[in-house]
DNA sequence: GTCAGCACTCGGTAGAGTGGAGTGCCAATC
DNA sequence: GATTGGCACTCCACTCTACCGAGTGCTGAC
């Protein structure tokens, strides 16, 4: 497992791999085409394909080199190889970044964002879907935290005798509401009062600053609603659950894996959107753009591959695109649609949003 | 298929059956062990079964006579029975209603409302994942129609030189909002000014009702705000997709059907929230509470059974309950689970959200 | 009308045989 | 020394067969 070190990664791995030119072209060949036929691919096949010029004998070799230093497996003896984790990590490490996307893709990506408009949720739950049917993987998109949001607007609005609405509207064009329950018969100046008051003291900052108390207004009615108002206006960032996630496509996930179990449990963590969210958040922290097999360190994934891809608006984080799929997934088209759709959300989102 | 009538269904089918009371009780009893362990029943085995006091050969020639009639079919000679959809029909329409709750279930449900709280759309988000753990199928809840919901206030909020977003509050507890495009440089006290406007003349109005054209301001940058404003308003409600869709608990198919394939094309239906929506409506309209195989007319869930249940709020429609799983789900439970939850919720709307 | 008994059917499983894809190794070649 | 064609070997996938057992339909007795 020790190895020199004889090469930059732009996503280091604890091995860094050191391939003769040889050994990574038969590699990603394998790679390539196990991707594309998910059947193991024996020496012959790699043989003729183009760019490798040597004859299956050779190949054969190399293989078996591969396979005693961890880069590809065989499912049973006289089979052909398909890759390990480590062989997906060699192979998505030296694909120098992801690649252009296909011009019909780049159409259809282009095609959406013209025509988006509107809500900023039903936006991301779209994108979401767009993502699934660019890539076939499942996509999940988590929208940007309005933590750092300044808050635009801010009122109390009365639904019912005992009941009113605190709505919240902020700089990035997100609103969010929280119901109050009332002492019985609140006039509606009390709650415009009490609106008045919030706003003056919430308004221009962001949600994550909001202080917890706010002066006296000098009537105590008024002044109990504008607390209740403030609790209200506090809870509507419960830490982690800010970030919303929208997920799209699942029913791929039963295209991508024939056993049926592995669907049920894939689903399941799909329905989690908390531990999804932490998921991918953690796979960026750990600067990664790919999680391939149990590099996530999740269990349940084991089988599969997470794409990831911050969306930024003027460079400031305002969400993640993922992509989810079997190991096996098509890396570089899934790559390059993250990356173009990633970009166009994120342009997409500085016209409208205005962090 | 010709027979004679001699019974009422609260669910009629245009074929009513007609089984003496051990032809009843054996199909039912098929139904039942079926539904539990979803193997084929065979005559041995129902003559076990208490309540049925017959030997296997009478049994064997009742359902030879149910099979005859439709109500049952074998996957192979000298295989067991199974149901047909017209023999889950029966039983569905000889259950006699939905039963009660198990106990501990009734005080999940009552536990998961007293908790319940702030946001609608949460709210029914999370009944649905609910109802999944309820039931084991896949669960389906439509919010409420905000088309009858009065406007409570109205107001357009700027976010950027060129950007607003009108945000309407309605009087279930909605918020619809929708961005507007400003001419450059849109002083604050236009929109102000404008909101004004909008709020005369929309308020309290329903938001279905609102009238396309509102009378002049005087002030012609002001009126074109107005114009803007109100096309932005009505854009809000485009048909049908004013109902929302929350899904629980997709990973429950990958549970009930073994063959990734009928996972896949269930999936797939699923993402498409029109058409589930339309067809909750469709059975609904039909009148029937459950809808078996191919009785929804909808072929890619032929192999599914629906179980709808109206949410009411003091009598108006206001939502939508639906269960997914195989025919041979378990009915009784989940007509038990949809009454009980549907119920409930009904109750939690009323309180909160005053229609 | 009901039931025990019986012959029959047919799916599922286990075991044997076969074909073929793919491998590892080796000796010949460049 | 690297490369390659040749060859023996392995082992999966598939087929065929036999067989067991669950379940059926039928029949004659009660």
């Amino acid at each position: 497992m020790v190895r020199t070190d004889d090469q930059q990664l732009h996503e280091p791995n604890g091995d860094p791999p050191s391939l003769d030119a040889r050994k990574a072209a038969i590699l990603t060949a394998v790679v390539t085409e196990y991707i594309g036929t998910a059947l193991p691919i024996g020496s012959q096949h790699v043989a003729d394909l183009p760019g490798v010029g040597v004859s299956s004998a050779t190949v054969r070799t190399e293989m078996a080199a591969l396979e005693g230093e961890g880069y590809l497996t065989q499912p049973h003896t006289s089979a052909g190889r398909i890759p390990t984790d480590k062989g997906y990590r060699f192979f998505v490490d030296h694909l120098g970044g992801p690649g252009p996307l296909e011009p019909v893709q780049r159409q259809q990506v282009r095609q959406f964002f013209d025509h988006a408009h509107g809500e900023i949720e039903e936006m991301l739950e779209r994108t979401s879907g767009l993502l699934a049917d660019l890539t076939d993987c499942t996509a999940m998109v988590v929208g940007p935290s309005h933590e750092a949001s300044a808050i635009r607007s801010i009122q109390l609005v009365g639904l019912g005798p005992r009941l009113a609405l605190l709505v919240v509207v902020l700089a990035d064009g997100a609103v969010q509401k929280q119901s109050i329950e009332l002492p019985e018969d609140t006039p509606e100046e009390r709650l415009a009062e009490a609106s008045r008051h919030l706003a003056a003291h919430a308004d221009g900052v962001s949600l994550g600053m909001v202080a917890d108390r706010a002066p006296a207004t000098g009537d105590r009615a008024t002044d109990a609603l504008v607390v209740a108002g403030l609790s209200a206006l506090l809870s509507i960032r419960p830490g982690d659950q800010a970030e919303q996630l929208f997920v799209g496509g699942p029913s791929r996930l039963a295209t991508a894996f024939d056993a049926v179990e592995t669907v049920r449990s894939v689903l399941t963590i799909l329905e989690q959107q908390l531990v999804v969210v932490s998921l991918l958040r953690d796979v960026l922290d750990r600067g990664l753009s790919v999680a391939i097999g149990a590099e996530h360190g999740f269990e349940p994934l084991a089988s599969c591959a997470i794409v990831v891809m911050p969306v930024s608006v003027e460079g400031e984080k305002a969400g993640t695109i993922g992509l989810l799929g079997p190991t096996r997934m098509n890396y570089p088209q899934a790559l390059a649609a993250a990356r173009v759709v990633g970009e166009r959300l994120g342009q997409r989102l500085g016209e409208s949003g205005n962090l």
